[in-house]
This record gives structure tokens, sequence and C-alpha cells, in this order.
DNA sequence: GGCCGTCTGTGCGATAGGACACGTATCGCC
DNA sequence: GGCGATACGTGTCCTATCGCACAGACGGCC
């Protein structure tokens, strides 16, 4: 767990950095700190949320976990995003699963509060539909990386994605739970992590993984992290 | 192309049919016909929007294409929903192409009426936005389902969502189509196409395939389609 | 009625990834 | 310093799917 002093800094959180100092003042006096810890459940599939995640220095994946116990990721989110778009799209629930993919630290708002600030229509609403859009598009092009990419490639894309969204080049994270997001064998993480790291690109060893060229990342992943990531600078840069 | 009269009645979009009694009829001036024929692209990636489609008859697939020619389907939408969610969650535009799946009529309305009448926020708004939330978890599972469920049982689960969206029982599509559609080869959903034939659950010749067994097809497709199917009653019922 | 284009069926080798089994290395802890 | 748990590596076999090639089969059109 990071002890930066200020992980709970929400400014660190890109979305609320972006909205205008006087909607930010009004909300600041709503948001309370969190802390999350490695494999946390922040939301379970198809219960009521209580709460709106913005994360600072953490970072949240949203799974689908399927009746045999296989899951499957179908998004991310960090410091650029938030985790509960069920609130304020009128749903209140989602039939996915909400787990702590890097530990750290993140701001919550209650429901209520938030569709209060959601329904005055202004720059905060603005917002949060773009996020939408954004995480619209991150989830569709996991679909096609899913269909017509291999999992290196998928590898690269999900170390970048993760990497966005760290201010370290050390990912805490074995294998194991690798395997679990990109909904593959263990062993398929192996094999490709370990041509990774024989072309340099990154090392890892007992669940810590650095990056040591991401620019090679970036030649090795197809084209979906890309358009993924246009997409967020598009909408929210 | 069905020469139905009712086609373009606007109340066979279940959208528009479940909105108040003021609120259609406030909206209703400003909805036009449209006729799709198949195949037809009624949006190209990244290009601005003139106009937001709510499907009477048709339906239209959401494809990405990749810079190699390969595609694959995130996403469909027929008269439970609308085609151009982009318009009101503020990007104007997306990273994906909307091709007519299956031939038949649209309404459609100018983009800065949907904005003004977005803007307002009321129920329009609260529908719109209930069916995003619908959407995201079609595509979530599209991204699931592409990572761990076999040909067969994603053709099931094209056909059921395909048949949802139709009166009829008989789809017009070549094996090609769906095979771009699934971001699959030919023979795939050949082989695919004929088991489910030889269990009698569907027939098909020459672009035409009938649904002779729906049932049959629903005990034999993965849980993806429920789960969609749910969230799309539950949402919007 | 014959021809041609479209649609579908089939065969075969190549390959990626899955299932299972087991070996090995590293870390933390007593 | 030994021990157990965790994390990673490797081998073998199996299946689904791909890539390609080509063959039938049906429908529309002259």
């Amino acid at each position: 767990m990071p002890t930066n002093t200020d992980t709970f800094d929400t400014t660190r959180n890109r979305l609320l950095a972006a909205l205008p100092r006087e909607e930010y003042e009004r909300i600041l006096p709503h948001l309370g700190p969190v802390c999350f810890k490695l494999g946390e459940v922040v939301y379970e599939s198809g219960v009521q949320m209580e709460h709106i995640y913005f994360p600072t220095t953490a970072i949240v994946s949203l799974l689908y976990l399927m009746e045999n116990g296989a899951s499957a990721e179908m998004g991310m989110a960090g410091n650029e995003g938030l985790v509960g778009v069920a609130l304020f799209m009128g749903g209140n629930t989602m039939p996915n699963r909400a787990v702590v993919q890097s530990a750290g630290g993140a701001v919550r708002m209650r429901a209520q509060v938030l569709r209060d600030e959601f329904a005055r229509g202004g720059a905060f609403q603005r917002l949060l539909l773009r996020y939408t859009q954004a995480l619209l598009t991150q989830m569709s092009q996991t679909a096609v990386c899913n269909r017509l990419h291999a999992i290196e490639q998928q590898l690269c894309r999900w170390l970048l994605l993760s990497h966005d969204r760290l201010d370290s080049d050390e990912l805490v994270m074995t294998q194991e739970l690798i395997a679990n997001m990109l909904g593959v064998r263990r062993e398929g993480v192996t094999a490709a992590a370990g041509r990774l790291q024989e072309q340099g690109l990154i090392s890892y060893a007992r669940g810590r993984i650095q990056v040591l060229d991401r620019r090679g990342l970036e030649v090795a992943v197809c084209e979906c992290y890309k358009v993924v990531k246009d997409e967020y600078a598009r909408l929210l840069g």
C-alpha cells in the first residue's frame, strides 16, 4: 500500500481535476477517502452500490464471473475514471464484479449525492457521460481484441493500460491474476510474459513486473490499445 | 424489404413506445422515416453523425474493422434501442461502423433536436441513459463470450439476439456475413450451423435461416444470452 | 435450357491455446 | 537454517479454430 501523503489528493483523479473550480469546490466536501487492498471486491455483481468511487492511486478491474468459475475482464478504471457508472446511468447495478487490481487509494461519494449532482446537468454530468462513452469504447475494443488477437498482444495491451494508470514502472501482480483478467490459463501468461522478457520489454519475478521498455511494448501491442487510448484522450483530454 | 404498412410506426420502437404521452407527442414531429437496405452503412467510424436512429423493423450491427480488414461485432440494435449513443453521451463520434444487418425501417431525429431534448433531463433522458447501460452490458458480455465460448454457442447467441428483434422466424443473412459479425471464418459458421441444423434447431438455405426451435436454441446457447436479455428487461422492461 | 455468380460443404495440414501433471525456485516465517 | 506456501517453468497430449483449396448446389438471367 502506497504511503504517499497525497494518495487521497482528489486532484490525482483526472475526472475530478477536470472539473471547473466552482463545481469542484461544491463536490469536494462530499468526497471521503478509501483505501483498497489488492484483490478486494469493490462491488459485487448485481448488488446495489452505496457509493461511486474515484480512484486516485488504485486500479480497479471490472470482471465477469462465469457460472463455471472462469472469469474475464471487460474493463479497468484508475485515476482517469471512476467505478460505478450504473449509479448515474439509472440501472443502479451491473452484472459484473469490480476487483482491486492494484492496491491504492480512492475517494468516494454517496450514491444519493451523486445523483443529485448529476441531475443538475452541469459540467459534472457532461464529464461523467463522456467518461462512460470512453468506457464503452474500452469494453467494445476488449471484445474485438478477445476475438481476434493473440495472448501476447493482449498481455501488452493489459500491461500498457495498467502502466498508464500508475506512477511507477512496477506492477504488483502475479501471472495467475493476470490470467484471470485476460480469461486465459496461467501457463499461457507464463509463455507470453517469457517472450516479452526475452525481448527485454519487461522483467518479472514473484508477482512484481517491471516495465523496462514502454516504447517496445507499444510496438508489440495490437491496434486496440491505441484506439482506446486515443478515445480517452479525445473525450477527456 | 418489408412492405408492411406500419414499418415506420414509431411505437414499433420500444424506447419510443415507453415514453410518457406528453414527451412522446413533443418528440413525434421531429421523427422522420428511413429505409435501410441490407449491408448499408448507417454510420462510419469516427465521422460526425447528423441523426440518431430508432429502428422500427431494421437491425443494425456495431462493427469494428481492423486495419487488416478483419471485423467483429461489438453490439446490435433493433426495435429495442437506437443507433447513435455518442450524440447524447457527448463524444459525437465512435470508433466503429454501424451496418444494417437486417433490412427494414427506422425513424430518425436530427442531432441538435436530440441534444436539446436530452438536456431537458426528463423521461427521455432517463430512457436513453438506461438504454446505454444495457448496451454497455451487451458489449461487455460480447467481450466475455468472445474469450470463453465456442463458435456454436456464440452463433446461438447471435441468432437469438437477432430473432428477438424481428417479427419473423426467418433471418436473411448468409453464413459469410454472420462470420464477419462473429469475427470467425465462414467455414466455422458452416460447421456450427450444420450442427444446429442436425439438431433441428434451425434450417437454412442460400442466405435464409429459419428458426425452427427457439427453445432448443435457448438450451444450446451460453449464459451470455440470458445475462444480456435479463439486463435489457430490467433496465427497459 | 444453359451459363455464371453466389452460397454452402468438405478435406487437410498448421497452430494456438486448453487440460493436466509435475518439477523448480524464491520468499517469508518459525 | 529448515520448511511450507507461493509463484513460475516445462512437457505431453488434445481440441478448436484457422488457412487454403476446391467441389457441389442452387438461383437468376439471357
